[in-house]
RNA sequence: GCCCCUAUCGUCUAGCCAGGUUAGGACACCAGCCUUUCAAGCUGGCGACACGGGUUCGAAUCCCGUUGGGGGUACCA
């Protein structure tokens, strides 16, 4: 294990391909390269690797940008666009030709690949520089003559590589298992190997931070950073996240990317807590962690290298957390999306959405959540159901009771959860009930349900005036469904 | 097929590099407490070193192998 300390400043880059959205473990990703730019001094790049797309993903930066924007990654130089750069990466491939560190290789697709498909069916190993000899230099020029197209190929170097990997150590690749590879193909664009060298090289990229995907491509990269006499970045390569069948985590998998999760109600401190301890921890049993203090707790060399699978159900409860945890301004914020669908945005700014919020924080999983559990507040009118409250049309003496407290309310000097509490208590103990007879059927009054906060947290964040008319209903309510089961029961006996 | 990575509770992980721990924490699950309900919270429980060989007085820890999982093997990125 070659485990040196890594030490800064380090410039660092997080490189997404723009598929329209930020996936987890490109995000991840993005987390681990910010950290250890906060932590050791640098900067963050960001580059989106567009090699080869069509120009039109103007949108999807965009979206990349937002999604680490909303998470809270900084970035600190670019996005710089790798489609933007092909004449530096085509000039370096022209510049490893004349070094003849590269070579002209005028073999169709089709012809490789009937090659190799032969090779392999024989049951022996394929590479490029064994099933094909090489032209002579002669025959090069008569075909470039000719304006025969031509690939341009990599010429890799016979010994074996050494990839000084800072998560996982030293990872040697064999000479055999090296090959020489395309870096310009013939209609003269540059592949992803190729670009990705010269932009880091370029960049002054010090630490390449990605994922494990990418290992086998180092021997490539390094050998390009050789061929284009750059000394290499340090490599290290994180583990990739599975979903609950543990194959790499997709769609089938349920959500994956960043944007669905903040569709879906998670908080961004949560996704970002959340996702960095997808392997990393800071060595103790500490867990639920802001942005600052995995800052200050971070080191790389504490990088686990075990693919890890995404629980949702521990997302969630990260997410409770930081709900409960955060200003209630801020979470407001962040709710607000969530209340144009439940019909409560031109509430938004409400001193009851506000009071409802900040009760009902702690018992919601999401935003979403906690978006329906707000409903009730602003309802002209509940719903009640004879059946399910059956219990209390059967006390008889329940409506005058109901009608007693609320008078008592509206006689209260102060409208607040002492004052209110203090009210009903009384009340239950001169008609020698417990307070629980009294408390069970306000809530289901004013709430049309048996759970919720508790009840006096309920009664002031409603309100006097809509506690008093969904009061008034439900005493309604109780009255007339008594006078109807009375009638059914007295018809049945006659 | 070949090359590479990887392996601790169902899940995320600490411990491994510098062998000696009742193998620790968290999510989930179960029970209890609290309580006006539901949550939250608190307490407790369940539950793991993949397997086989070595090395050693002693192995989760070091070595080898097997098996499992993952990645790569493109004129994709």
């Amino acid at each position: 294990m070659s485990k040196a300390p890594i030490r800064g400043p380090v410039r660092v880059r997080f490189a997404p391909s723009p598929t329209g959205f930020l996936h987890v473990g490109g995000a991840r990703t993005a987390i681990y390269n910010e950290l250890m730019r906060q932590t050791l001094g640098g900067a963050h790049i960001l580059r989106i690797e567009d090699t080869d797309k069509a120009r039109s993903d103007d949108a999807m930066t965009r979206q990349i940008i937002d999604a680490l924007d909303w998470l809270g990654v900084e970035i600190d130089e670019g996005p710089f666009l790798q489609s933007e750069r092909g004449d530096r990466h085509r000039a370096a491939a022209h510049q490893l030709l004349a070094e003849d560190k590269a070579y002209h290789c005028f073999r169709t697709p089709d012809e490789l690949d009937a090659r190799r498909r032969e090779i392999l069916g024989r049951g022996e190993s394929y590479s490029y520089r064994t099933a094909f000899e090489q032209p002579s230099r002669a025959e090069v020029e008569r075909r470039i003559e000719a304006g025969e197209p031509y690939a341009v190929r990599f010429r890799m170097p016979d010994h074996d590589l050494v990839v000084e990997d800072f998560v996982r150590g030293d990872v040697t690749f064999p000479a055999e298992a090296l090959d020489d590879f395309i870096i310009l193909r013939s209609d003269g664009t540059p592949t992803y190997h190729l670009s990705v060298v010269c932009d880091d090289i370029d960049m002054g990229v010090t630490h390449v931070v990605r994922g494990e995907d990418h290992l086998s491509n180092t021997p490539k990269h390094l050998g390009l950073f050789r061929g284009l006499a750059a000394e290499p970045p340090a490599f290290g390569h994180l583990p990739l996240i599975l979903g609950a069948d543990r194959k790499r985590l997709s769609k089938r998998s349920g959500a994956t990317s960043v944007e669905e999760f903040r569709d879906l109600g998670i908080m961004p401190q949560a996704l970002y807590n959340y996702l960095a301890l997808l392997g990393w921890s800071p060595g103790d049993d500490r867990e639920v962690m802001g942005r600052d203090e995995m800052i200050e707790a971070f080191s790389a060399e504490r990088l686990g290298k075990t693919a890890a699978v995404f629980d949702l159900d521990k997302l969630k409860w990260v997410n409770a957390l930081w709900m409960s945890k955060i200003e209630l301004d801020e979470l407001l914020g962040h709710l607000r999306p969530f209340l144009e669908p439940v019909g409560l945005l031109d509430r938004a700014d409400s001193e009851r959405l506000r009071t409802a919020a900040d009760v009902h924080r702690r018992r919601a999983k999401d935003l979403r959540e906690l978006a329906e559990q707000l409903v009730p507040y602003f309802e002209e009118r509940l719903d009640y159901d004879a059946e399910r409250w059956k219990k209390f049309v059967a006390q008889e003496e329940l409506p005058a009771l109901l009608e007693d407290l609320w008078q008592r309310y509206e006689a209260l000097e102060r409208f607040d959860i002492e004052s209110t509490e203090a009210a009903l208590r009384a009340l239950a103990t001169e008609h020698e009930k417990k307070a629980g007879f009294l408390i069970h059927p306000v809530r289901v009054a004013l709430s049309n349900s048996k759970a919720g906060p508790p009840l006096f947290d309920l009664v002031v964040a409603m309100g006097r005036e809509d506690g008093r008319r969904h009061m008034a209903q439900f005493v309604d309510f109780l009255r007339r469904s008594r006078s109807a089961t009375a009638s059914a029961g007295s018809d049945a006996g006659a």
